[in-house]
DNA sequence: TGAGTTTAGTGCGATATCGTACTATATAGT
DNA sequence: ACTATATAGTACGATATCGCACTAAACTCA
């Protein structure tokens, strides 16, 4: 492959990373005292999808490593955010459920995050969003195929 | 605004998210023991755009805390793949240069990297990755703005 | 030019990340 | 059913991240 193609994929991947960083802080600046950004984003997660899912399944969800994600559930539980029961029918897994308080905090951090969206808004209409997200999921689909081979 | 619309945008940096985390564990699979990613972020940002950049400079360029900068260079220049140097025009800055052994590490890296690229390539063509491009960029360069307003 | 302000870098501490190795349970193959 | 293998989760340790507070040098402007 020749240097120039190279460093189009390597551009991409690097702008990426810089938006991961930005994104991240911003978030950050909104959450509570002691949280950060993976805890916002189980927080997230459980509300749209449901709750009652496994610590696996949440880390294969944001392919972090599943013992990054047993510390981060562990400080969403001292805070009270979830809870974590065990599984019904698999005695070696676990469920992770919502409390009250979870979904409060998740939803206080969605409308302190308001006047931030309102400016990306302002920029970039939400279809012109729209229309670079196939490119990204897709990206994104097959980086987890690959790393699975 | 919306909550359709609040979703697209969460989407969108949601992907960014693990987009970021899948190729930075894919780097980290190609780099030396020790050698994470923002180790080679910043020998491969010193390559393309020249050393001599001062801490701060590359802080900024990949959006980082300063202070997160000061200890990937600390562990650089450990591995002997950069050198500190006074900056001469100003007592409060510094230098950073490539040793040799780093720009090394750099080539060998992408060197090793090619057999990802590849599989990339022929599920993405680099057009394709050129057209998203801009979009990121000035999702990029406005979410820089935005923070220091 | 001196006092106040800004800027570059670092020390420190709290917490996060993640690889390795482990335990317990489940599943598969015979 | 019995053994071998695979899977879910965690303990632990090395290192990374980043906020806060600090020092030293540079800049500002009256």
């Amino acid at each position: 492959m020749d240097k120039k193609s190279v460093g189009t994929y390597f551009s991409f991947f690097n702008e990426v990373a810089i938006i991961e960083q930005l994104s991240r802080a911003m978030l950050e600046a909104r959450l509570p005292n002691g949280l950060i950004a993976p805890h916002f984003t189980v927080l997230n997660h459980l509300t749209r999808l449901g709750d009652g899912k496994t610590p696996l399944d949440m880390a294969r969800a944001f392919q972090v490593p599943k013992t990054s994600m047993t510390h981060t559930l562990s400080g969403l539980e001292r805070h009270g955010l979830i809870e974590m029961r065990p599984h019904p029918k698999d005695g070696r897994s676990k469920q992770v459920w919502l409390t009250e308080e979870g979904r409060k905090v998740r939803e206080r951090t969605i409308d302190a995050l308001g006047p931030d969206f309102q400016k990306i808004a302002a920029r970039f209409p939400v279809e012109q969003i729209e229309n670079g997200l196939p490119l990204l999921e897709s990206v994104r689909a097959y980086l987890d195929k690959m790393r699975d081979t």
